[in-house]
DNA sequence: ATGAAAGCGCTAACAG
DNA sequence: CTGTTAGCGCTTTCAT
């Protein structure tokens, strides 16, 4: 094939005798033309070796095909499970990802919606660090009218849909579960408040405890980042607490169970005997250590792609913003021999 | 600000009664530029709310700042890794990564290539898939001297550099671990002997039998595609093998080695008495299995970088390809409870 | 040190 | 169903 220059429109067009724009059109499967013209055109641009100019058509159309994605940490395995999701529907649409982390920051997380809007994305997807108090620095888009879909830490707001789980059902039925099981004193080691996932999980266990007439001890809720260090943390307030110490723990993530648990293990505790466990996510991790740990599963992928999804649908007008302003998918509990109490001792 | 309509290079010049040249050189800090007309620029660019465009830059300068990215696949720990640092390493300079994901399949994987192509990506970051047997798909890149990068799964190629662990020596000292822990009958799970990470690691395990005199049973070579599944099946291997089962095992990854531990821990069989476990990787399921499983660590984020800055230079022209061909990262066994022998029965 | 003019490759009116 | 024309915003000679 040609190996110097690059085939352009032009160079199809004049190989057929027909005019650029009719070479642009068939290539793009323009309804008005002839069908028989557009096979000629596909065959040529093949033939010759052409690739579309992705910038001549992006400055010309003011479309990037492009989507910006921003989530907390891209080392975990849920959020590589929604980026595959992503990048499979992105993919069958011929969009691209441009990816990047906040590392849980909210500072880190405003420059890079700076940077996502000066790299024009055509629509953004966001799951909302840690620490991020307000969404201002999305307005520049919401002026715009680009699109922004939340996934997992959303952010409630008119202008914005957000795809999530039933944080509070899911977390209610884990709480019943335990509760159900025997346990007493339930400990639910929570991230911050501001974000919907770990408040709705709160609220999910309080409402929980309530209706088993067990009264809600804020001594009992542990606000932590939710990772290796505060799992192990978590468990030194347990084993600090001695007799008042809970007989059962929801985390509002695997991670931090499992460390939890590794930590009180190693101090001689039982699980499930002593105490109980369960945590989110269904992360790989959940099925190795023993127990294994009961869980909250949902899938990544499915957020990945629905966000997507619903982001592509933005963009083609098929849906406006208002129509679908949150999507909840489904998620289910796993109940695994850390929470077994009644089968076990 | 200026809401509606985008301020270009124009406006700016107008603004100030200069040139659009003057502007463009101005902003992108031309030395031919008077300093104080730079800064007055650079001004007027921030109070007017200009941001460049980046699609009639690249239609000009044939540039598009962005690189491509093919990975296996995005949800394992050590990818994830990798990706942060390819990300951080890439923002740092201002570039865009492009990634996808070949689901370690030859087919996905030639389809990236051509997509990554026709995107036109001033480079490339390749680690292959598990069964690509030739890198012809990346010849049009070399075509055109468009740098391609290999990391951990790497092709040997003159037009290409790579960036590897040393991964036969690697696996000669774990292998050597084992033997001086006291093991006789050493299994090794391999990859594909295609991919340099498996062939190499088998390669070292082989040197440091023989360097013991213990004579190579091809017998217990066992070779899969190194997944849960396969770890599994691995396990039901050696339960079969009765009386002529091997008192230890070294996986390719740590994937393999857990799902094999948990399958033998079922089965009855203790670790490391009965049998001694050694894995690749330092995955964090590696220090949550118990016994923690003893390990190869090396750094995916390390690799990442390394591997984006290593195209970085070879974009700016710092390095050509032939100076550089391979990076060699720093590895490190980690030994824990699965293969100490010794201490433990 | 600065400017004028041309054109990168494509698409969107508009016309027929 | 197809073509003509113009221009997206920038960079790059070539002048001055």
């Amino acid at each position: 094939m040609h190996e110097d220059k690059e085939i352009t429109i032009y160079d199809i067009a004049k190989h057929l005798n027909i005019s650029a724009t009719t070479v642009s059109r068939g290539l793009k499967d323009h309804p008005t033309i002839n069908k028989n013209t557009r096979k000629k055109i596909a065959e040529a641009a093949h033939h010759l070796g052409y690739r579309s100019n992705t910038f001549a058509s992006s400055l010309r159309s003011k479309k990037t095909h492009t989507i910006g994605v921003i989530v907390p940490r891209l080392n975990s395995y849920f959020m590589s499970s929604v980026l595959a999701g992503m990048e499979d529907a992105a993919s069958r649409v011929n969009y691209n990802l441009i990816i990047s982390q906040s590392l849980e920051k909210a500072g880190k997380e405003i420059a890079n919606a700076h940077t996502m809007f000066n790299k024009r994305v055509d629509g953004l997807l966001v799951s909302l660090a840690y620490d991020t108090g307000n969404i201002n620095h999305f307005a520049p888009f919401f002026r715009k009218k680009i699109p922004v879909v939340f996934f997992d830490r959303i952010y409630a707001s008119e202008e914005s849909t957000g795809i999530v789980i039933d944080n509070r059902k899911a977390a209610y039925e884990v709480t019943k579960h335990l509760l159900e099981q025997g346990c007493k004193r339930v400990m639910h080691l929570a991230g911050n408040l501001l974000r919907n996932v770990y408040s709705d999980r709160l609220a999910g266990y309080k409402k929980a405890l309530e209706e088993h007439n067990v009264s809600y001890d804020e001594g009992l809720v542990h606000i932590s980042t939710l990772d290796e260090k505060s799992g192990t943390a978590a468990a030194e307030r347990i084993l600090s607490m001695g007799k008042k110490r809970p007989d059962a723990v929801i985390a509002a993530n695997d991670t931090a169970a499992v460390y939890c648990m590794i930590k009180l293990k190693d101090a001689g505790l039982l699980i499930p005997g002593d105490i109980a466990f369960a945590g989110f996510n269904n992360d790989p991790i959940s099925k190795i250590i023993e127990p294994n740990l009961t869980t909250i599963n949902y899938s990544g992928y499915d957020m990945g792609e629905t966000a997507v999804n619903s982001l592509i649908n933005h963009l083609n007008g098929v849906s406006s913003v208002r129509t679908t302003n949150t999507i909840i998918l489904r998620s289910d509990l796993i109940i695994r021999a850390s929470s077994l109490k009644n089968k076990n001792l």
